[in-house]
DNA sequence: CGTTAGCACTCTATAGGCTTGAGTGCTAAC
DNA sequence: GTTAGCACTCAAGCCTATAGAGTGCTAACG
């Protein structure tokens, strides 16, 4: 496949770079102002080769060229060189993260917004998914008379709580004394451990740990069912969504749970930053749109994506290098969180 | 004002009820085949009248008619009989609300998307203000060796966690007991006292209550910042939002949080449900809008706003069962949770 | 007097025809 | 291999004509 000389790579790059910033067909002419020192009967020649091998389009006979989706793939693969965000943007968004304390969601709120901001796109965030979610801690505070909050943390973080209403009132050392012996026995455990520990205490505990295991259930399931998303309003900007038509598409894909989660867990399975241009013939949805996502969190222990989402006619470079810091910084916030004090 | 016959009230009333469903120029001739018994000669004079008096507009001179902001202002002050939600939605509603637990972020999501729902509109939903919030409980437990989750319980049942590192490690014992002392010497109380029993405890102890002050002025500060918006996909189905010009307009205004707020708040001051229609003149980002909106939660405790938005060509009679509906349960929520158990 | 049939009038929306200009592909010369 | 030149294509813009929906007005009716 590398069966472009230098000058069709460049001009390839031209186009996708020239089409990127302006939304218009490209040109042979445009092209040659660019000062490769050749004519612009030359760039049609090279340019009508390029067709043919499928990198670039015409909308029709009478325009300029436009990259194709494998246009765009071999500009993001072979082209591109690959940026660092600059410094000081970084600097920017580490303060802001350290500026909100430990709170998960609002990591990826905040981690939304700031990939809405810097890519100048639409942002996705999906909430981390546990491999199995473990009780950390649980504790009964007392609310009032019979009211009683029931307090859930898990391995990781994550703070679930729950009312209850007693049958008759009990004082908080006396739901102390149940929540530490309950601590004792399950702390660690995943859903199924403590289910077996049902049988060892009484019906007011078992009560709870139902609750507990309730609760724990649902996170399982809703894991990675919670989606943030950031800067709808950057890609209605875009010349490619004046038509109502497409941007309800769009939109529906960003308000649509399944579709987001089925398509950003499948990223989780490889690493690194992913490009997916234009659907990749797969998402038909996603048509004309394309993603940049890389997963994020602590390998094996708690994993989401997240990433950017614009026209196919996406500044790359700096969507990747955008979202590849971000994952970066938010794996580390992780990794804080979960440390290495896991058992095996 | 009440200057309007009841042939006139009947012709309005069909005009706003045809063009809401319709969504294009109401005609003489379609009023007619309503069988008001009447030509359509006699009807066109009746709404040039209603156009007089402005109530009726014409888009251009051989158009039917459009209902106008004052149109639809008396058709849902004095045309409109208010009807209640259909027994069958409410139970389903209910239903739902119950299937979540206690949680209140939770209510607040579904409280959002059951508007959309069922008002097929954007919905949306502002967290509770409360009016200074206070503590009620807080706990620290013990990740791992010098990592402490500190988890403080405000009164309403918010839920705040933050994790901090110590100098040297603890064991829950230790951190149960300071966890006790602190809760006896600040529960239910607001900002001001818990930093003035700064004084009354040691180093650290004080390092533990100046986070949660910091925490409680972070819930102070942000209170109803939190906005949780459903459904946009429901308002760009509406055709008056093909133009894109249009439908970025209220993305604007759903995206924009401070604006929302400002709005929202402005309408606890009144009780009960509001319409506000195409802005009111006073809202310039809300022409051609229309909202629904009401207060909810337990007056004077915490309070919030929820509704829903969509085209001035809205059911408004629906929307408006809806939002009371939706409120009134929130409500009854909020209070089992606030309870009367305040001290005064 | 309110109501109605009839009619001329207005204005949008739609389709067709014409022009313009950008950009191409091809050819022949360098 | 490169380039100038030229004929060709096609979308976009603009004008015009036509159709149709809906009006306002007038004059007749009960």
């Amino acid at each position: 496949m590398d069966d472009l000389t230098a000058r069709q790579q460049l001009i390839l790059a031209l186009v996708v770079r020239d089409y990127v910033s302006a939304a218009r067909p490209v040109g042979s002419k445009t092209i040659e102002h660019y000062g490769l020192g050749v004519s612009s009967a030359t760039i049609r020649n090279e340019m009508a080769i390029l067709e043919e091998l499928g990198y670039l389009s015409q909308p029709h006979t009478s325009a300029g060229r436009v990259p194709t989706e494998q246009g765009y793939r071999y500009f993001v693969e072979r082209l591109m060189r690959e940026s660092q965000l600059p410094p000081d943007e970084q600097r920017t968004i580490r303060h802001q993260f350290h500026q909100v304390g430990v709170d998960l969601e609002q990591w990826m709120r905040l981690a939304a917004s700031i990939l809405a901001r810097t890519a100048q796109s639409a942002a996705v965030v999906t909430s981390v998914r546990t491999e199995q979610c473990r009780l950390k801690h649980l504790e009964l505070i007392s609310i009032q008379e019979t009211m009683v909050m029931l307090i859930v943390v898990l391995e990781g973080g994550l703070v679930r709580q729950r009312m209850l209403t007693l049958d008759e009132a009990m004082s908080q050392d006396t739901l102390h004394q149940i929540a530490n012996r309950l601590n004792d026995l399950c702390v660690g455990a995943a859903v199924q451990r403590i289910r077996a520990c049902r049988s060892q205490v009484g019906a007011f505990e078992q009560e709870i740990l139902d609750i507990v295991v309730q609760i724990m259930r649902q996170v399982d399931d809703q894991a990675s069912l919670h989606v943030y998303r950031d800067g709808l309003l950057n890609i209605l900007h875009q010349p490619e969504f004046e038509a109502a038509e497409r941007a309800r598409g769009v939109i529906q894909v960003l308000e649509d749970r399944t579709l987001l989660e089925n398509l950003l867990t499948e990223m989780l399975e490889v690493g690194g930053v992913q490009v997916i241009i234009g659907g990749e013939g797969r998402w038909h949805e996603l048509k004309e749109c394309s993603l940049v996502v890389s997963p994020y969190g602590v390998s094996g222990e708690a994993t989401g994506a997240l990433g950017v989402m614009g026209p196919m006619r996406m500044p790359y470079s700096r969507a990747i290098s955008t979202v590849r810091y971000v994952a970066g910084l938010m794996s580390d916030l992780f990794r804080e969180l979960y440390g290495e004090a896991e058992e095996p």
